[in-house]
RNA sequence: GCGCCCUUCGUCUAUCGGUUAGGACGGCACCCUUUCACGGUGCAGAGAGGGGUUCGACUCCCCUAGGGCGUACCA
């Protein structure tokens, strides 16, 4: 065997986990475990600018969520940054790298000129050859790369396959900043060679730069990293994924109502498959997991499967798994009086659950669902639902509404005890009542000896009924 | 502008030169159901366009079109 796997997946803090990137640290992750390598994490937060503190504790909590577990301590980049400085002076020391003086001004003529002429706005390399002792005074220079002035850099991309750029069209890009702090460029090639990175699985947004880093690679004669240049996911539009259209971070889709292990079967399926596979646990992707699955072209985000796989989950839940999440998102969204209304009737809602499940899509129409239990009373009741019970039961149904909706307490005894009263008074006798919060109210009569029986679940605007016939 | 990448039903995808181009979501119809769901069955729905290569192309090559990414002392 060759050496073990190891990826990373490589964030900067500058705002939640976005949807995209989880699906990167997705495939990232699966690839290790189903290697039985390592996944590690650096945030990359040498932008002292936009990285904040929260974001870095939204990347943990939302990797946590979805149950990517990163091997050891995470890497923070700043952190590293003598480091940086000291492979940049050694690229300088091998001849690979030189100082350069130019000003932001200079530069930005010199790109302005290029492109005027319809050259690709790249560093001229004016100071590539120069005697430092030609430098300007009191100016603090950069350091650049020495990029190759002819031939070609391949990328061997695992997605892409062989991409070939002509170093003609990468310039000598900076490397070590005028205050002596990295570049992208350069923290990432380090870091990742430093921490034994073997495989690199990012955005295909990054296929330009795998090209530029390979320069820095060579300039220190470290070996190239395996990798994998996964498409982005677009909006509905194909356009960029915008916020409308669901590049939210993934807290946000918690929120929502969606189980971790929906986002995840969802995203697996963006951008890579396994045969026709559609619904599958989380290890079934590890064991099936392999770069050869994933695709070459952009996905489009799409609300609908992702209920629908979300509704899956649900079905499949065990009731006081689905309690603890309801219970917890209520608490999240504030929804006090869904949180208490749930806290105090816990018995009732998991005796409730299975009966709501399958009508549930994602976990805040559970909640919902499930608010009949705990509603204030009485019930407001729409006539389109009385409406639905034909003729003379009618006057049987509304009444039984009231009565049901004037209850101050909607336990099973009690439901039963107010139906079996209301049947009685109606001439009828209620048979045996098989399952809890199924039990409620006559409706009509069915067939001679046989009548109905209903209870009212979910709010007003939504209300479902569950039917039930008992012989009298 | 320049460079690179991508292109199968509306969407996610299977296909790795020979298939009636398969599945899933969504849509529609029907069945189940005294509601709503769930479940079941069926229907409609695709190889961007044009050239090649080949006995044979969705599959390989070229061009065009469309889309995306990159082109920073951001990551």
């Amino acid at each position: 065997m060759t050496k073990p796997v190891v990826t990373r997946f490589a964030p900067s803090p500058t705002g939640y986990l976005h949807i995209g990137s989880a699906r990167t640290a997705l495939f990232s992750w699966a690839y290790a475990r189903n290697m039985q390598g390592k996944f590690l994490l650096r945030i990359e937060d040498t932008d002292r600018e936009r990285s904040t503190e929260g974001a870095v504790q939204a990347i943990y909590e939302g990797l946590s969520w979805l149950g990517l577990k990163w091997d050891g301590e995470p890497t923070l980049q700043f952190s590293r940054a003598a480091r940086h400085a000291e492979v940049a002076n050694e690229l300088l020391a091998r001849g690979q790298a030189y100082y350069c003086y130019c000003s932001p001004e200079e530069l930005a003529t010199m790109r302005e000129d290029a492109r005027a002429s319809g050259k690709p706005p790249r560093y001229n390399g004016m100071w590539r050859d120069r005697d430092p002792s030609e430098a300007p005074q009191g100016v603090m220079p950069v350091i650049r790369i020495k990029a190759p002035l002819a031939g070609e850099i391949t990328v061997d991309d695992h997605v892409q396959g062989k991409v070939v750029f002509k170093t003609e069209n990468l310039d000598d890009f900076i490397i070590l900043r005028s205050d002596g702090t990295p570049t992208y460029m350069l923290a990432v090639v380090v870091d990742d060679h430093d921490m034994g990175v073997t495989h690199i699985i990012r955005g295909d947004d990054h296929l330009t730069n795998a090209a530029r880093q390979i320069i820095i690679y060579n300039g220190m004669e470290w070996e190239v990293p395996d990798m994998a240049h996964i498409p982005l996911i677009h909006g509905p539009d194909g356009a960029k994924l915008s916020k409308r259209h669901g590049a939210l971070g993934v807290g946000a889709y918690r929120q929502m109502g969606y189980l971790p292990e929906a986002m995840i079967n969802y995203l697996a399926r963006l951008g890579w498959s396994h045969g026709d596979d559609e619904l599958f646990s989380v290890d079934q992707m590890i064991d099936w997991f392999s770069l050869e699955g994933l695709n070459k072209g952009a996905a489009r985000f799409d609300f609908a499967k992702l209920e629908n796989v979300n509704g899956h989950y649900i079905r499949q839940a065990k009731p006081d798994y689905l309690y603890g999440v309801m219970v917890e998102t209520a608490r999240e969204l504030g929804r006090d009086r869904d949180h208490a209304g749930l806290v105090a009737n816990q018995t009732t809602v998991l005796a409730a659950l299975p009966e709501l499940q399958p009508r549930a899509k994602t976990v805040l129409e559970l909640i919902d669902l499930a608010q009949f239990i705990y509603a204030v009373r009485p019930l407001a009741v729409d006539a389109p639902a009385a409406e639905h019970v034909a003729g003379d039961a009618q006057a049987v149904l509304s009444n039984a509404l009231s009565v049901l909706g004037a209850l101050p307490d909607w336990s099973v005894p009690a439901i039963e005890a107010a139906v079996r009263g209301l049947a009685e008074s109606h001439g009828l006798k209620l048979g045996k009542v098989a399952q809890p919060l199924r039990v409620a109210l006559t409706g009509r009569t069915v067939s001679p000896g046989v009548f109905e029986v209903m209870v009212l679940i979910g709010k007003e605007e939504s209300l479902a009924r569950i039917g039930d016939q008992v012989k009298a």
